[in-house]
DNA sequence: CTGTTAGCGCATTCAC
DNA sequence: GTGAATGCGCTAACAG
């Protein structure tokens, strides 16, 4: 590997003016700057980030702590947060904290342990990661007091449940996966605000929740709304295995806007999220942090956005030809 | 921050011995280690990994390259990936190469800078990644000459495809969704092995291909195989619309495994492969090349495994009601 | 404009 | 057993 010693060895010069040439500190001839530029680049010279690192005393790594790396909006925020730190010569070490708290406190250790610059962390549900040493921002939910930037998960359950609300439904059921969720319980909240007044509402979580859904439609529920599009999908299986379909016989919704809420039929309902947006806050104000601002006093949020696809339809009255 | 020096400071001792100490090499007393571990402990010493990294020439990171981030398959292999790492103390660091070659070549680079000790690569769909200065693993399909480790794509496509013959079916649809991916182009010729003789066989592919699947089924086609299970919730909404059902009108089957497959209805029948037993090998290989040892001289395949649920069902000669 | 010096934190000689 | 010295590759302060 050629190194700075190598360039300065074959010009002839110190290797603090080839430091400084190629760093471009100005403080080198044109001449001098060009002829080591140009052995560089020969050389094909790679600064050394570890050397760097070490004489900074920053590595420009970023950690990501997920609670799954399983969770299915997990490739989206990579994706989204590795192009953010991309475009700001920031890499991401990713740690998986297999679904418990402990093992959530493990995985910032070693990845403060291996340097990083700054903690990205999606909290393991109902968890509190405790403060690190390391600038830390929180991807959660508004409602978590330690939340730093993320997507506005009641005001998406606000969308999607006027949307339900307006297009007649009286009766409606919310299905959370687990109740245990702040980003849930959030979603859930919303929906039952724009409920609120205008329809008839019933909260179940789960499979003990899903397993109850055949007869509550049967019984007159004319739209379920889940925080999920993998719930969704469930739902509707359950559904049609008890002969009833969407939205024939009772509307549906999702949450997230996978790739899968397109694929169903019909096409879901759902609340997209922008991660991006997220992503690009979340490295923005990671970067603040590392450059010595101080925590900005209120999280963000970001809006979300209503995606009506054909799984959802006005509520029909007459719409049971069985009698 | 605490470091060697500090304890060293403390105690009246020599950097030197607190290195040897802490490092177990055995040439320092019981006591005096003792007192250097306990001290260590108060102070909360961690070893800088930077500074360890650039007197190593390693730094105990493996950069993991893939096509796109938001491939459904890439939560359980970063899933897999990591916790093989861990278990050898090494991170991953995560780069996209947003859907094209270039930018593959580039991630690759970039990771490299930042001083990875190895890069783990899934390829781009026909893209062929130059060798690069530092060991790599390819993760692709035995097909491909550069592959270190993977799944039996052709063999799970012969399980799938035998399962089809096996229970009757004659007249069977393929479809890939890229005829440009080896993997895809695998799994379709273990499908035609399996089915070879057996049955009459027809090849599609893409959304194209979807479009065509109604006439095809209603013509007297009995199953369709695809190569991925989005790629079959997509067939299954299509058939839907067209008024087809699966299993009666017709089979229906996947590949991979994803959580969606079995929140279908009904459960899809696909084929999985052991991610984590591929992730497994992909670091063990890993960790000797950067041993030093030589490269196996040929790549290493994972058995894959059939996944029978019931979108698959015995073909029935007289399941045609309508006429 | 350019060179010298020093040091980031650690591990590895080689003396003592 | 323990310590002093050296250098990994780079940057920054200070000289010249």
């Amino acid at each position: 590997m050629s190194s700075l010693k190598q360039i300065a060895a074959d010009i002839g010069v110190s290797v603090a003016t080839v430091s400084n040439a190629l760093t471009d500190k100005g403080r080198v001839s044109k001449e001098m700057a060009a002829r080591i530029r140009a052995r560089a680049e020969e050389l094909g010279y790679r600064p050394n980030v570890t050397a760097r690192a070490l004489k900074r005393g920053q590595t420009g790594i970023l950690g990501l702590v997920m609670p799954d790396l399983t969770n299915p909006l997990f490739p989206r925020i990579a994706q989204s947060l590795s192009d953010a730190a991309d475009a700001r010569q920031l890499g991401i070490l990713i740690a998986d904290s297999r679904r418990n708290a402990g093992e959530q406190e493990n995985a910032m250790r070693r990845l403060i342990d291996r340097g990083v610059d700054g903690l990205l962390v999606v909290p393991q549900k109902g968890s509190a990661p405790e403060p690190q040493a390391v600038p830390t921002v929180v991807i959660n939910t508004p409602s978590d007091p330690r939340n730093t930037v993320s997507a506005d998960h009641v005001g998406g359950g606000y969308l999607i449940g006027r949307h339900i609300a307006d297009m007649g439904h009286r009766n409606v059921v919310l299905l959370g996966g687990d109740a245990v969720s702040d980003v849930q319980q959030d979603r859930i909240a919303g929906m039952r605000r724009a409920l609120q007044g205008r329809a008839r509402v019933c909260v179940c979580w789960g499979a003990d929740g899903i397993a109850t859904l055949p007869l509550q439609v049967t019984n007159g529920a004319s739209a379920v709304l889940t925080t999920s599009d993998l719930l969704a999908l469930r739902v509707q299986s359950t559904l049609a295995s008890a002969g009833l379909s969407v939205p024939g016989d009772v509307s549906l919704t999702g949450f997230d806007d996978l790739p899968l809420a397109l694929a169903m039929h019909p096409p879901l309902s759902t609340v997209a999220q922008d991660v991006d947006r997220i992503a690009g806050r979340a490295i923005a104000i990671m970067c603040d942090l590392i450059a010595g601002q101080p925590a900005p006093v209120s999280g963000e949020t970001i809006p979300t956005r209503l995606v009506a696809r054909q799984s959802t339809t006005s509520f029909q009255p007459a719409a049971n030809p069985e009698t």
